[in-house]
DNA sequence: TCATATT
């Protein structure tokens, strides 16, 4: 990284505090992350229990937008210590959040020669892939993300369109004056090349829609869905990430906390009358949502478990609010037991169904809706 | 003629 040249040379490390540069500015290069691809209707508050389960957190923000509110699906975690940035970055990059795969990475320094260097790229030959267009583009600097749009009915082919992020600006510049009417090699046509639209100067017409699907989402629930989140269950871990880069998830995070590869095989499959007995089932001794949503009882975890087990395996069916461990107060190892919150029902039924029985490492989770212990008289 | 990456 480079965010020691703009701290200056001279940086003076604090025993077990942040590194104070000779200009009186912190350098929060090792604990400040960016996340990226946020879920829409994620909360600042979800943001940060996510986040929090990994460690101290100095600071965080879900950026939104000024005038709408809207998130705009990325925000920032600032560590207090530089060791759970790492471990944030290696355990919740790439985790699956309802239809998103969220990106945390170390965030650059703040400055004006970063922003507004996203370029749309349009008129591109079919046959180019994202590695073709970065290979093109990467002569003009270097690259931070770049994605091919590709057509949602025919499943992945290219519509001839796409994004290049550049880390500076002027970057993004000389790749206009150098590439815009140009004919890649090869090609018929020549493509176009622009500055991107900002995601705040978004039409009238196209915020409607988007507060109209969110609502849509709340309240209808997950029914028309469904096709979708259950194609991610066996999926967990590997399949094609739709947002990019990121790396398999569930199977990653079994293979470094258990050694132990899941087994799609064993995940039960959809089956309406699995839903249904097991919601009337449910239904006998619910508790009713308590507070902010519906709190699941997760039976079986294993001792070295933590948060972001929990995380992985709820994030992808919808809301979560709060995942918790519980754990030995003398030894701090897990008791076999967790819980979850997550906001809508469907959603919170979905997962139980999905994820009771389930294969975790070399145990079968159990999974319900948590009953009350008080009138159990 | 466009999904979202700099507080």
């Amino acid at each position: 990284m480079e965010t020691q040249v703009s701290n200056g040379p001279s940086g003076t490390s604090l025993p077990n505090g942040p590194v104070i540069s000779t200009n009186g500015s912190t350098d929060d290069s090792k604990t400040n992350l960016i996340v990226n691809y946020l879920p829409q209707n994620m909360t600042q508050e979800e943001f940060k229990s996510l986040f929090g389960s990994i460690g101290e957190i100095e600071s965080c923000k879900l950026v939104r937008d000024k005038i709408t509110g809207q998130s705009l699906g990325y925000g920032f975690v600032n560590y207090v210590d530089p060791n759970d940035a790492d471990k944030a970055i290696n355990t919740l990059n790439g985790l699956k959040l309802q239809t998103k795969t969220i990106k945390v990475s170390y965030a650059r320094p703040s400055s004006a020669s970063i922003r507004d260097a996203n370029l749309y790229v349009s008129g591109l030959p079919k046959t180019m892939s994202q590695k073709d267009m970065e290979q093109l583009f990467s002569q003009y600097g270097r690259i931070i993300t770049s994605r091919i749009l590709v057509d949602q009915v025919t499943a992945g082919i290219s519509r001839g369109v796409g994004f290049i992020r550049f880390d500076k600006r002027n970057e993004a510049e000389e790749a206009i004056k150098g590439l815009n009417g140009q004919k890649p090699l090869g090609a018929a046509e020549p493509i176009t090349v622009k500055f991107a639209n900002n995601p705040s100067q978004k039409t009238g017409q196209a915020l409607l829609t988007q507060l109209y699907q969110t609502a849509a989402r709340r309240y209808t629930g997950p029914l028309h869905h469904q096709t979708q989140r259950f194609s991610m269950i066996p999926s967990l871990g590997k399949g094609p990430d739709p947002n990019n880069s990121s790396k398999p998830i569930l199977d990653n995070l079994l293979n470094a906390s258990y050694g132990i590869k899941s087994s799609p095989t064993l995940f039960p499959r959809f089956s309406p009358i699995t839903i249904d007995s097991m919601t009337s089932l449910a239904g006998v001794n619910l508790t009713g949502p308590t507070g902010a949503g519906w709190c699941i009882f997760v039976y079986n975890l294993s001792p070295e478990a933590d948060e972001s087990v929990l995380w992985q395996l709820f994030g992808p069916f919808g809301a979560v609010t709060n995942v918790k461990v519980i754990r030995d107060f003398t030894t701090n190892k897990c008791k076999g037991f967790g819980f979850v919150t997550m906001t809508n029902y469907d959603e919170a039924a979905m997962a139980i169904a999905s994820l009771n029985g389930y294969r975790l490492g070399d145990r079968v989770l159990q999974v319900s809706f948590k009953t009350s212990k008080q009138h159990k008289a």
